[in-house]
RNA sequence: UCCUGCGUAGCUCAAUCGGCAGAGCGACCGGCUGUUAACCGGUUGGUUCCAAGUUCGAGUCUUGGCGCAGGAGCCA
């Protein structure tokens, strides 16, 4: 009798005798003896098949058997010092579910043997079997767990927000232009404005989900198709909106530290800064942000100028830990940001930096929360007031100050797992003139 | 959208001054009972991105187009 099992339990099954089924990573062909690497979504098995100790047939199938074929092996499970994991499977039977076409397009890793970007993101759908795009996503799914954790455990309750929305919300972006039958419609860039109707409900919201630029932005940190969490808060200013904010990215850091350790080494990514992120976080009003640059390689910034990527570079290279700046000049923010009261010239805004040159991960604010200053506001901005009605009318019936903040889940990915580019962020990234697969 | 660079075998790349189109890997065949990117021998491999031009002759030079990458802008 055999025991179907998953790699993962291996452990437990140790002297018994197993079936696995999965996929052939690699095969090592000895003549009379074959190793087979066995993958089947929980790990990765080295199978050794002695032809003496299987039928002819079913030997000859695992002699010739293709890469990615979809096999069944059964036999003794042992510890093995000289196999990669510590355990082998000794097979005694040996089923092809399904053989691969060959060649596999995507070789095996070898001298010269790499895959160019293009080629390999025209493969997506088999280059994410590839053990660094497995670890990569594993973080990613982490990330996810303890960013909806932490706000489960801290008063914040998920409520979604709609993808298909009849406005833009910042009027500036580019949106993706769809249609509601007859009428235009566009996929949300942001769920902040429902956010700001929900908090009157429920008090600290939050709502994760894809959201979607059509911004011709052509670099490695821009996908036009992104996931976003946004929380949103009642009766909360600006600074608590920054202790939020760094509390909250210090538990997904550490959360994913201690959860993906083996992943992250797997990655060979340096973790001794990222160990060292916990609150508080250094904060620089815009005016302190603008000193510093000038006093580092830019003499000539100009107050009143948003920030390119060197000049957060610049920033944010000075910690080892991400870096608030807040205050930013009006004119560079969104139309719904409160005024600070004693310089209207800027807003109670913050955005926060992460270290190593990941640039800005974190946005957020205090909002308007007067009627009467977010109307002229939308005026100002020429925004049609006919869309943001419902959003006026929330300054109408209960409004209070309060603030919120998005964090771009991509963005964080690539930080802690020290990617160089969105692209292996995403499972399948929509990035500009790409969305194949 | 702008700047820079690249485009040659399934993949990664060579090809001298404009002069016979090459290698490694993969795949396939053969050998090997301990491989970890195995090793050894053999076989297979081309619309040199597309179009036009210069030339006795273009992978190489010129013009246009297409595609990709890196950077910038914009943002999360």
């Amino acid at each position: 009798m055999s025991t179907p099992i998953k790699i993962s339990q291996a452990a437990d099954y140790v002297g018994q005798t197993v079936t696995l089924t999965g996929w052939v990573q690699k095969r090592t062909d000895k003549g009379k003896l074959q190793f087979i690497t066995l993958r089947d979504g929980s790990g990765l098995m080295q199978c050794v098949v002695f032809k003496q100790n299987l039928p002819e047939d079913q030997f000859t199938a695992a002699r010739y058997i293709t890469l990615e074929s979809a096999v069944s092996i059964t036999g003794n499970l042992r510890a093995e010092p000289r196999a990669p994991g510590g355990f082998e499977l000794d097979a005694s039977q040996f089923h092809v579910i399904s053989r691969a076409e060959d060649p596999y397009p995507l070789a095996p890793k070898r001298d010269g043997g790499e895959h160019g970007v293009d080629f390999l993101l025209n493969h997506r759908h088999l280059w994410i079997r590839d053990p660094r795009q497995v670890a990569i996503l594993r973080i990613r799914a982490t990330l996810i767990k303890a960013i909806r954790d932490w706000l489960d455990g801290h008063g914040f309750t998920l409520v979604d927000t709609p993808i298909i929305t009849p406005a833009a919300a910042e009027g500036t972006t580019t949106l993706f232009a769809t249609e509601y039958f007859d009428e235009p419609a566009y996929l949300a860039q942001t769920g902040q404005l429902y956010n700001e109707a929900n908090i009157y409900a429920f008090g600290r919201v939050y709502c994760f989900g894809p959201t979607f630029r059509a911004e011709k932005s052509d670099t490695r940190r821009h996908a036009m198709e992104f996931w976003m969490v946004e929380p949103e808060m009642a009766f909360t200013d600006l600074y608590e909106n920054m202790e939020i904010i760094e509390q909250f990215v210090s538990y997904c850091v550490q959360t994913v530290l201690r959860e993906r350790a083996a992943e992250l080494a797997a990655l060979g990514r340096d973790t001794s800064k990222l160990a060292q992120v916990t609150p508080p976080f250094p904060r620089l009003h815009y005016d302190e942000a603008v000193e510093l640059l000038r006093r580092n390689g830019f003499p000539d910034f100009p107050w009143g100028e948003d920030f390119g990527a060197p000049h957060e570079d610049t920033i944010s290279a000075q910690f080892d830990k991400p870096v608030f700046v807040h205050h930013y000049p009006r004119e560079v923010k969104a139309f719904y940001m409160q005024p600070d009261p004693d310089r209207p010239e800027t807003v109670l805004a913050c955005d926060l930096i992460a270290p190593e040159g990941y640039g800005e991960i974190v946005g957020g604010s205090q909002r308007m929360h007067d009627y009467q200053t977010l109307l002229e506001a939308i005026e100002r901005h020429r925004l049609p007031r006919a869309a943001y009605e419902w959003y006026l009318d929330l300054r109408r019936y209960g409004t209070q100050p309060h603030s919120g903040f998005g964090m771009g889940l991509e963005r964080v990915l690539m930080w802690l797992a020290g990617l160089p580019h969105i692209r292996e962020a995403l499972p399948f990234p929509r990035l500009y003139r790409r969305f194949y697969p």
